[in-house]
DNA sequence: CGTCTTTGACCCGCGC
DNA sequence: GCGCGGGTCAAAGACG
């Protein structure tokens, strides 16, 4: 929509001032011509010729002061229309500060939950490899149990948060801890790609690393994640004719989007194994391993802390769970445990259990045979988590803000970008909000409503709430699918309505914008910087999935 | 010319 | 100790 012009200026305040010239040039048209057909005599009807030449003077007298009258309102209408611009422009800064300031308040909010938590429950390092001295530990028998607690369960997929150069308060908060801070390493500053160097690697216990699995139907030889891999390794696999393809993560400082003020968390993997199943070649199975230590583009914070949330909730997992919680009669054959939502069932042979049995068919948590906790996400299946009304909580109301369990949701997730994994296919995987998301219908390239048809396998995507809102306030409202049927004051009125009423969705939209304006230069245009979203239509603000295929 | 992929060699842990 | 398999390294080639 454009304001200011000319042409827009006398279409919407200057309609009247455009008729007035007309029936202006007319009379004056009238007024000539009989003029010209004198020829320099004298008209015959002499005196009235002359009165209608006075009624035509006052008449054009007339004209020419509503005339100005109408250019004076048409400049009124200007700085009005200009007034109401700085105004918008105005609130639309305030509400893009505000929600900002929420979702960062909010963020260090539960980030030092989480950190209050996990010190309380002493089963995350947030070091690689040093883990935090325990005052508690000076019982021997609990330093042994918890010892091997940490063995076993200390992560390479740890929690760093970090706001890029900026020296903000909220940094100091953020810092897990001064240990920590000393273990970052400056490459920001060198600009120097990162790599696990073999200090870390010796740091890192490497046959103890937590690895989350995910398996999703795709095409592509990799999923497509928002993070930038290298390949340095293929092996052909026992019992798989597909090669196990191995990646390291290249991200790096190298990456230019780094705004201030704005919050990266640098979890994720630099270890990404890649195989198709050998059972269904459409079948891609993911294994992230390890920790960044630098931050991340948003479009690659969705992958980045999903794998994450799944290796704490098998942390946490693993390491809360009471195999005294059933009764001795059912722990004959296994032992189960309620993880915040989570029924977990562990074969009960004495041993310590290789694989643990979610209730819900999509997760799976095991040990593999070289001491890997992994946490499998299975998302072949067609079954949405959160459709399932005997599904454990994960899939649906795990990473929403409503119902934030600081254990099992260590988290926000300001990343609001939408990530397809897969070629247009029925039923692909994407990233959308930072929550896996199905699409149950096959994408259509112009249709940037694509992602909003999904069935979210997380947060309910903002679209799907507006929707909601607008189908319990005006059911004959649909935005904007129908768009072209509905007038836009409805629809903005709507939107306004809606974004006023609910907070969540404040931050949503500013995540989203934040995002698109970002990182929407992460990939190709680095140079449209901030601005360059300013001129964004709506329609652009929620890009179609396909157009950000391209990733890696 | 720089970056990325390929691929054979090598290392290392584990089981027998 | 040996073999096997998983994982990594690094030189060579491909590619833009």
């Amino acid at each position: 929509m454009e304001f200011g012009s000319e042409r827009s200026d006398s279409d919407h305040g200057g309609g009247e001032v455009k008729d007035e010239k007309r029936s202006d040039e007319t009379a004056v048209i009238i007024k000539e011509t009989p003029m010209s057909n004198s020829k320099g005599t004298i008209p015959e009807d002499g005196p009235s010729a002359i009165t209608n030449r006075k009624e035509e003077g006052d008449e054009l007298e007339k004209a020419k002061a509503k005339m100005s009258e109408v250019r004076e309102e048409n400049q009124r209408l200007k700085m009005c229309l200009s007034r109401v611009m700085n105004d918008y422009r105005t609130l639309q800064m305030q509400i893009h500060n505000i929600t900002q300031q929420e979702t960062q308040n909010s963020f260090d909010k539960e980030n030092n939950n989480l950190q209050e938590i996990i010190k309380e429950s002493e089963l995350v390092s947030l070091s690689l490899g040093n883990f935090p001295s325990n005052p508690r530990n000076d019982e021997k028998a609990k330093k042994q149990v918890k010892e091997k607690e940490y063995e076993d369960l200390s992560l390479g997929l740890d929690y760093k948060f970090e706001t890029s150069k900026s020296a903000s308060t909220s940094e100091h908060l953020l810092k897990p801890s001064p240990e920590n801070s000393s273990e970052v390493p400056k490459e920001e500053e060198g600009g120097e790609t990162w790599k696990p160097s073999k200090d870390e690697v010796s740091q890192e216990n490497p046959a103890k690393k937590t690895r989350v699995c995910v398996r999703a139907r795709c095409d592509t030889p990799t999923l497509n994640d928002g993070c930038q891999w290298r390949k340095y390794g293929q092996k052909i696999s026992k019992g798989n004719p597909c090669p196990r393809a191995y990646y390291r993560c290249t991200v790096a400082p190298s990456c230019p989007v780094r705004k201030q003020n704005n919050l990266h968390y640098s979890i994720t993997c630099y270890i990404f194994q890649v195989q198709r199943c050998a059972q269904d070649m459409s079948i891609l199975i993911t294994t992230y391993e390890g920790t960044h230590n630098h931050s991340l583009p948003l479009s690659a914070t969705a992958m980045a802390s999903t794998t994450s949330a799944a290796a704490s909730m098998l942390l946490t997992g693993s390491s809360t769970s009471h195999y005294s919680s059933m009764p001795p009669s059912s722990a004959t054959t296994t032992t189960s445990s309620d993880l915040h939502g989570l029924n977990l069932h562990f074969p009960n042979d004495g041993s310590k259990p290789k694989q643990l049995y979610l209730s819900h068919p999509a997760l799976s948590i095991s040990s593999s045979s070289q001491s890997h906790p992994t946490v499998t996400l299975d998302l072949t299946s067609n079954i949405p988590l959160s459709s399932s009304s005997s599904a454990p909580n994960f899939g649906g109301r795990l990473f929403t803000s409503s119902n934030y369990n600081p254990i099992t949701r260590p988290l926000l997730y300001p990343s609001s970008t939408s990530l397809n994994f897969t070629s247009s296919e029925s039923n692909a995987l994407s990233w959308s909000n930072g929550f896996l998301s199905y699409n149950a219908q096959p994408y259509s390239n112009n249709n940037n409503r694509n992602i909003l048809s999904n069935i979210n396998l997380g947060r309910q995507p903002m679209e799907n709430m507006y929707h909601s809102y607008i189908q319990r306030n005006n059911n004959n409202v649909s935005f904007p699918q129908q768009e072209a049927q509905h007038s836009m004051p409805d629809t903005i009125a709507a939107a306004t309505k809606f974004i006023i009423a609910d907070p969540s969705f404040q931050s949503s939209l500013a995540a989203a914008l934040t995002s698109i304006i970002g990182t929407g230069n992460t990939q190709g245009n680095q140079s449209g910087g901030e601005d360059s979203g300013k001129n964004k239509k709506w329609g652009d603000l929620f890009p179609s999935s396909s157009s950000r295929d391209n990733n890696n």
